[in-house]
DNA sequence: CATAAAAGGATAAATTATATCCTATTTGCC
DNA sequence: GGCAAATAGGATATAATTTATCCTTTTATG
């Protein structure tokens, strides 16, 4: 029941590319070096977000990475899934008939809902909230003092 | 991200325990057979279940397993913690100090707000909900081609 | 005392996650 | 053209975890 170290990964590693200044393009072993991610384990999963569209990557000598869409249009779902593939709470819900064969099964349906509601809030938390906190936090350092 | 076979072992079985006649006893293995998990499994998922007190084992010819408590007083979250430890949605939020070493994370806040729904979905979810909704199920089993 | 149940330690088997290596390809620059 | 710096991707190793079983012990019943 937890995030792999891919998702938590790609989720800090697109958090770092969004809050870099967006002209310039950033390299992933200096995203691994501040993120503290295994380089070469960071390029397949630079891979994956590529696939997916989430960045953009480019080769040679002057390449690197950058978003490869704005960052309010990029959900944390769609980070976390193009890098695990699709999240199942339970494994009743990757195909119908998995868990309730025959009957209706009461546990089925609290998967549903719990996955619902985990789904809601990845879909609906965008990269630029998150970059946007980033550096609302950067500013004002002192506020988990208060928290 | 998804939940391990002992957790889904875990809350199929105590289902299984709250929907039987209170008074008489259940064996592990006849569950097992109801459920399909794996017998020998099954009898380490039980072992932790009542070591939480949420089941009691008797020993012996006559033994078998029976709710440690009311079933009301039972949660989901109970049942799979029992079984798999405490539910961490990320790694950060083991211990303090595991992401957010020095600066403040934004990732890190919302893992804890995650987590919270979850948590809380599944601790305000009892064993006797689903025992009712189990009833509900076989009474009126064709609603589920209405949904 | 025989039988039927759970308890628990040790361990095997299988699966998945994590990480690296090596070679290829692309691009910019001298 | 040739070198250097970057990503691409296949193959593979390593490690960790999960799942499952085996065997022996303990407990209780009739």
């Amino acid at each position: 029941m937890e995030l792999s170290r891919r998702g938590d990964y790609a989720v800090r590693a697109m958090l770092d590319v969004a809050t870099r200044p967006a002209d310039r393009m950033t390299v992933t072993k200096e995203i691994a070096l501040r993120q503290d991610i295994p380089p070469i384990f960071l390029t397949k999963i630079v891979s994956s977000l590529s696939q997916a569209g989430l960045l953009r990557t480019y080769r040679g000598v002057a390449g690197g990475v950058a978003l490869g869409k704005p960052a309010d249009q990029i959900s944390l779902l769609q980070i976390i899934e193009a890098v695990e593939g699709p999240i199942y709470i339970n494994r009743c819900l990757i195909r119908r008939g998995e868990c309730d064969r025959d009957r209706a099964c009461p546990a089925h349906e609290l998967w549903v809902q719990a996955q619902g509601e985990l789904l809601g809030l990845l879909a609906n938390k965008s990269l630029a909230d998150l970059a946007r906190r980033a550096q609302e936090l950067q500013q004002a350092p002192m506020a988990d003092f208060a928290a």
